[in-house]
DNA sequence: TGCCTAGAATGGTCCTACCAAACGGACAGA
DNA sequence: TCTGTCCGTTTGGTAGGACCATTCTAGGCA
């Protein structure tokens, strides 16, 4: 629509208010329900933000990196990745994330990351860890690595994996032969790379998946375990 | 809503129609309104595509990645990023992608590849090369590349980047002080590559993108002639 | 048999009305 | 004077109806 148009190349600075619905209305001499509709769109690409009551309206604002990720998400559950491929693009990523981390990341933000892997690691070692709580942490931890390196771009490439289907890492954490072993990688590998120690650091990150292959292998010939893998998102 | 999810959840085979909005309108016991504006969503999304008439409606269908793609492009033009973090992020992609290419590509991929690189060769060693025609099969090649890696992801980021924002890699043939050099780099990396020398290859990818930031350094200092790099997708 | 038209199905738009939330100012009480 | 409450106004959210434009189909007509 010209609607759509007159707002995205309008280039309205974050913050600003659009006319109310009904002064759109009869602005652009249409009916309210197009206008709704167009404003439904930009709602959905992030670009607006929408608010009721007095002073209410259509707010422009800054894109976000969830709107990208959720996007890819999609994409990837209708087009299902094999594990092994996901795992392999993973593991590029995260040894570029951690090489870049070290280099880019500050002295405070690696002795945060070791904090918090350290809490994984005490609230994994329970005997019956809030799988919750640990993924999203486990989560939290892999975005603070992705920001380390100062690149948005590997922070958005992260975020959109993880949204889309990290499923795979909390079956990691599910399994208990296998979850002490990934939680102390993570410290592992946190405590390498806040010492510089570039190469242990890549190696933690390479045993870590070494570990997810195996567990996942392990989970294909029990697959009445492996239900979970399709439900984590509820 | 519940009527997006209803159909996002499911899964409903592709090409599969939807019952029309004024079937949807009762069974969800909602005004025709609402359907419409989640169906527009659905459609902005790309999941639906609505057509009108007899044996018209919603018709699901399967996500392209030129969605991802577009999704991607509107957050770069809302976050620009800095063409070294650009360089970056592709440089260790490009690595990847070149080492996964040369074990899971076929013989056949890797001679046509290093046919394509030859005939972009030539084609810029010509006076006034077609820069379209160059530079979309720079892209060709790029994703070719992506797609002997035979991983889904890969291929996927790079036409995300290509599609988004690759100006810069155009920059790089528009300057003739750079243009040749750029593409006997591209034959020789594909050469490397069937030849199974991982480390030329690594070594000649690595070539270009000290190019490209030589060459997008003098730009710089010249900045009457780097206006291109803003419009290079009419 | 083949073309053509009327009708049905369906999305696109417009309109009107009412509900729900949020803000702001008026007003009463301390 | 200060403060808290309440009500009116603004605005998005929803419901439902009406009409138009487009597309397909079936039946009629030459």
């Amino acid at each position: 629509m010209q609607i759509e148009a007159a707002i995205v190349d309008g280039r309205m600075p974050s913050g600003e208010r659009l006319p109310s619905e009904r002064v759109m209305q009869s602005q652009f001499g249409t009916g309210r329900g197009v206008v709704r509709e167009a404003l439904k769109i930009l709602k959905q690409k992030g670009l607006i933000e929408v608010r009721k009551g007095a002073k209410g309206g259509a707010y422009v604002r800054e894109l976000e990196v969830s709107n990208v990720s959720e996007s890819l998400a999609l994409f990837m559950k209708q087009h299902p990745v094999e594990p092994e491929q996901l795992i392999e693009f993973r593991e590029t990523m995260d040894r570029t994330i951690t090489t870049l981390a070290m280099t880019h990341g500050t002295r405070e933000e690696k002795e945060e990351l070791l904090e918090e892997a350290m809490r994984l690691e005490i609230l994994l070692r329970e005997d019956e860890p809030d799988l919750l709580v640990t993924s999203e942490l486990d989560r939290q931890l892999n975005i603070m690595l992705a920001r380390m390196a100062r690149n948005p771009l590997f922070e958005w490439v992260m975020r959109a994996l993880q949204m889309g289907f990290n499923s795979h890492d909390y079956a990691l954490y599910q399994n208990p032969r296998f979850r002490d072993r990934a939680a102390a990688n993570w410290s592992d590998t946190a405590r390498a790379l806040r010492d510089g120690e570039i190469m242990r650091a890549l190696g933690f990150i390479s045993h870590h998946y070494i570990l997810l292959r195996q567990c996942i292998a392990e989970n294909d010939t029990l697959p009445q375990d492996a239900e979970f893998l399709q439900e984590d998102q509820p």
